[in-house]
RNA sequence: GGGCCUGUAGCUUAGUCAGGUAGAGCGCCGGGCUUUUAACCCGGUGGCCGGGGGUUCGAAUCCCCUCAGGCCCGCCA
């Protein structure tokens, strides 16, 4: 059974109505690693729904959150910021300085990703956090917060070992200048918590308001109460003993909620492309990787694997035997039949629930979103073809489509295309015309082979220059070499493109031009 | 120091929660498609399931120990 299959039994075992959420700070760019927290929770949503439940997923944005620091892709005019809600504060222009644009800081960072989002299909209800908090969705569970301080405090620190100082308080009211830090409470007359700043001025908070914010872990405790929350997947690093998963859900209860069941997600690593990750300022985001990949590929991604194991996102090789994969199982589906060992039957179910899960539209046909081309296959047409059209002739003469390309294909070819101009594209996928004759071409062509050759250059140098012509001259020129027209392929193979075998020679000569083909073939 | 995850064929892995003769894909090897699209089709090779012990009629699966890799323990998906 599929791990998100698996996860809704036991939702139904607890009963009711499901809620699934993600919650995802919006402090800078969002990346891949984001998207397994949508899609775990996500995955798990629709599989409740598909078990027949009633569900709902939510993204709660941490827009109350505060600015922790001054990040790289910022301007120090960010300074006076720290400490504010990312709700509150302007978003960057392009130079990083504070916009004038009126968007705020969130909604600069979280937009774009929504727009991925509804690309790969998913559709949460939207809730930013500091919305609750305007609208006085947290004041009572402030107010029971402030009124069992000990208790919550206590919890904090049997369990997460954390040594609360004497100034800890379950809430953080912002102070005069809007921001957090440095506020010392000085009392509490519901619903105002009352407050000293950094700049030793005093004020009163409504907690009925966004004054203030309750700390990371008794908010998302009470978040859970609020909202019904009954399944949130949460990274590794909530996830560890004394994490805030741990302490969230005594609190949740202490708080009069019904805390989920703690889901832990191992997180995406990338690989296989240099230096590649934040701390170098170079991580994919999920546009960048929908431009590369289909977006029931990128689901796919997350579905294939148990939410447990480690995703290693790589736009290189990986991503082809992934997508090909995937092409492969959905044309020719995974069959749940009754001689299968029990071992068998578990795989097949798992495989399947794999492809349902990762199509974009909830319960649509799988069928309908492969091209019915292998990804591998499509980057060599891609590379080899310049117009769209040769591409879908070609496959029609292999028979591969017939008539007309569906629109996936069409898509596919688009973003194939893409993939291949840009720095993720692997090397040993590319196919790369030489520009003169390697040295290793030189010692693994005979002398037969020079024969061919020079007798291919001379067809050539008045052949059509069409596929028809150009694959009658290398024959041609076999025949007067008297050698094996495999041979023949395979010195020409030397010549273009460094290896002994590759994609149809012809079609390869007829997208070169005449001159340079024949000064390629004259250097040998 | 505390904790989590992972270790199965050359590679990527399924199967571990519900113990019952190790499955798949890629790669590789062979064959087919009689002028080879890195396509496509057929067949084959390949694993003392990290190691050790225990429970059991039976262990990749449960328990204990151990080795290796990754990660978390202010914030971070």
């Amino acid at each position: 059974m599929h791990w998100a299959d698996y996860t809704a039994q036991r939702l139904i075992e607890r009963g009711g109505r499901q809620v699934s959420a993600s919650g995802i700070t919006p402090s800078g760019d969002f990346h891949i690693g984001h998207l397994r927290e949508i899609l775990s929770a996500e995955m798990i949503h629709r599989a409740c729904i598909d078990a027949g439940i009633e569900s709902k997923y939510i993204f709660i944005v941490d827009s109350m959150d505060p600015l922790r620091r001054v990040y790289d892709f910022l301007s120090p005019e960010y300074k006076r910021y720290i400490g504010h809600p990312l709700a509150y504060i302007p978003a960057p222009d392009p130079d990083g300085k504070p916009g004038e644009g009126g968007n705020t800081y969130a909604e600069h960072f979280l937009d774009p990703f929504l727009k991925a989002l509804g690309e790969i299909g998913v559709n949460p209800e939207v809730v930013m956090n500091h919305e609750t908090y305007e609208s006085g969705g947290f004041a009572e569970f402030i107010d029971s917060a402030i009124t069992r301080k000990e208790e919550i405090g206590g919890i904090i620190q049997d369990i997460a070992g954390r040594d609360l100082g004497e100034d800890w308080f379950p809430y953080n009211p912002i102070g005069s200048d809007g921001s957090m830090d440095g506020v010392i409470v000085t009392g509490y007359e519901r619903p105002f918590v009352h407050w000293t700043d950094s700049h030793g001025i005093d004020g009163k908070s409504d907690i009925r308001k966004a004054e203030g914010k309750m700390p990371w872990r008794i908010d998302w405790a009470a978040r859970w109460a609020i909202h019904g929350i009954t399944c949130e997947p949460a990274g590794k690093d909530h996830g560890a003993a004394g994490g805030s998963y741990d302490t969230g859900i005594p609190i949740c209860r202490l708080l009069g909620g019904n805390p989920p069941d703690k889901i832990v997600y191992e997180w995406i690593q990338l690989k296989g492309m240099g230096p590649m990750s934040s701390s170098s300022g170079l991580t994919i985001g999920p546009m960048e990787a929908l431009s590369l990949v289909p977006p029931e590929i990128l689901r796919y991604v997350i579905a294939r694997s148990k939410i447990n194991r480690h995703i290693e996102f790589d736009t290189g090789g990986a991503l082809f035997r992934t997508a090909d994969e995937y092409e492969r199982l959905v044309s020719n589906p995974t069959l749940v039949d009754e001689g299968m060992t029990k071992r068998q039957l578990v795989a097949a179910q798992t495989q399947v629930g794999a492809i349902r899960l990762s199509q974009v539209e909830p319960g649509s046909d799988p069928r309908k979103s492969i091209g019915g081309v292998s990804f591998s296959h499509l980057s060599m047409l891609a590379q080899i073809k310049s117009s769209d059209e040769d591409v879908w002739g070609s496959l029609n003469r292999s028979g591969h489509i017939q008539g007309e390309p569906s629109n996936s294909l069409v898509v596919r070819l688009a973003r194939m295309r893409n993939w291949i101009g840009g720095a993720h594209f692997p090397i040993d996928a590319k196919i790369e015309i030489k520009k003169r004759i390697s040295d290793e071409a030189r010692v693994n062509i005979d002398m037969d082979g020079r024969k061919f050759l020079s007798s291919l250059s001379s067809l050539l140098s008045e052949c059509e220059w069409s596929d028809e012509g150009i694959n009658a001259a290398i024959v041609n020129a076999c025949e007067s070499a008297g050698i094996p027209i495999g041979s023949g392929y395979s010195s020409l193979y030397w010549v273009l493109i460094g290896r002994s075998y590759g994609p149809k020679a012809s079609s390869l000569i007829s997208e070169m031009d005449r001159e340079g083909v024949l000064s390629l073939l004259g250097s040998a």
